[in-house]
DNA sequence: GAATTTGTACTGACTGGTCAGTTCAAAAAT
DNA sequence: ATTTTTGAACTGACCAGTCAGTACAAATTC
């Protein structure tokens, strides 16, 4: 027990078996959701013995944890890459971002779904671990709205962090309804609308009423 | 002596056993997911024998079924009492409107995330009439955005059927953070923050052409 | 007006199937 | 040589659904 060294190669053995099980458990779960999914299932979709869930994972509750992490992880990721540099003015910035988060749903469907569902059940055991990591993608988004408070750009008097939240809502809802119900709406449609309800918002720095 | 006493056929004691295990169905099943909460739970937290719940409903599905479109249609009635009369202006009447699902939210909050938790679930018994009632809450909306275009207070091009949803997504997933994270905050201030976003949208007539 | 029937609502012990988790020897990959 | 995966059999807890029986009130009969 003195080599660690299971980390030796990027894309090893393991990782690639890991991947595959988090593809298949994501489908899996997100339609018939977790309770009902069976061990049998993940491993037989994912072309694993059983076993194997067992060896990499200590059990299915470790299997999901880690599957949440993981998904929530690459959409803050995603979510971050996609902020333009400082020379991009903060408004054009908020949009990438937001298609950025349209795009993202639009490939990673199942994984949305299942994030959605699992983020409003506060006492599993994941719900922290889903909280944290969700609320550092919705970080992402209300620093640009810091950005056009501080620039003028908006309301002063604006909650950036509930704003943040409500434009993270937003953008998840109608990427999920579009999927569900128009799918062969092309992207475009979709973000164009939702830029147009964020542009309001920038659009008035007016404190009326 | 036409019943004027407590044993008036209507409300008679079946109700009275459905909307029990209603409330306890719903608490339970937001807290733990539909999968993990057992029919000995809900009967027990009803303060009723198991062998009721499929008495009055069919079995678990049915149970969950029934709850569900029970809970969606109270959201959709609020919504619907929600809207004033057409001698307010529709800005108004759409804030109203928000404002109206976040006091529903914060008064129901288990059910609220019951119902976000559970509407992406595409292949579910349950899931066509979910939808189809979600749809019509989202429907009281955006009847405010199509006055809005009609009298040009919002760009004419704008897709009010994906901008309802949008919205709606924005109030409960602002009134569940909010019920989640701070809930001592006063429902005014979720409120104003909520109507600062659609205010924007509504305030940028922006003229495209 | 007492006795009997009918219908509705509910009860809770019981059952049969399901599934997470275990085990382990052997094979394959690195 | 070590790590990782396989495959299949096994166990035991758990749980959805069942069903014979209770309770009791209203209607019906005598």
């Amino acid at each position: 027990m003195q080599t660690p060294g299971p980390a030796r190669r990027v894309g090893g053995r393991r990782e690639a078996t890991r991947r595959k099980l988090f593809e298949a458990a994501v489908t899996l779960v997100s339609e018939q959701g977790y309770g009902a999914t069976t061990v049998d299932e993940i491993a037989e979709r994912a072309g694993v013995a059983k076993g194997t869930v067992y060896y990499n994972f200590g059990g299915k509750d470790e299997l999901y944890a880690a599957l949440l992490e993981w998904g929530v992880t690459r959409l803050a990721d995603t979510l971050r890459q996609a902020v333009p540099g400082p020379e991009v003015e903060p408004r054009q910035a908020l949009t990438e971002v937001l298609r950025a988060g349209v795009v993202f749903i639009g490939a990673h469907e199942a994984l949305a779904r299942l994030l959605m569902a699992e983020t409003w059940r506060t006492n599993r055991s994941w719900y922290t671990t889903v909280r944290q990591i969700r609320t550092q993608a919705i970080g992402v988004i209300t620093e640009q709205l810091d950005a056009m408070v501080e620039r003028g750009l908006t309301r002063p008097d604006l909650d950036t962090s509930l704003a943040g939240s409500a434009l993270f809502g937003m953008v998840v809802t109608v990427a999920l309804d579009w999927r569900t119900l128009q799918p062969e709406r092309p992207v475009e449609e979709i973000h164009t609308t939702l830029a147009h309800v964020a542009d309001g918002l920038i659009g008035s720095p007016t404190p009326t009423r």
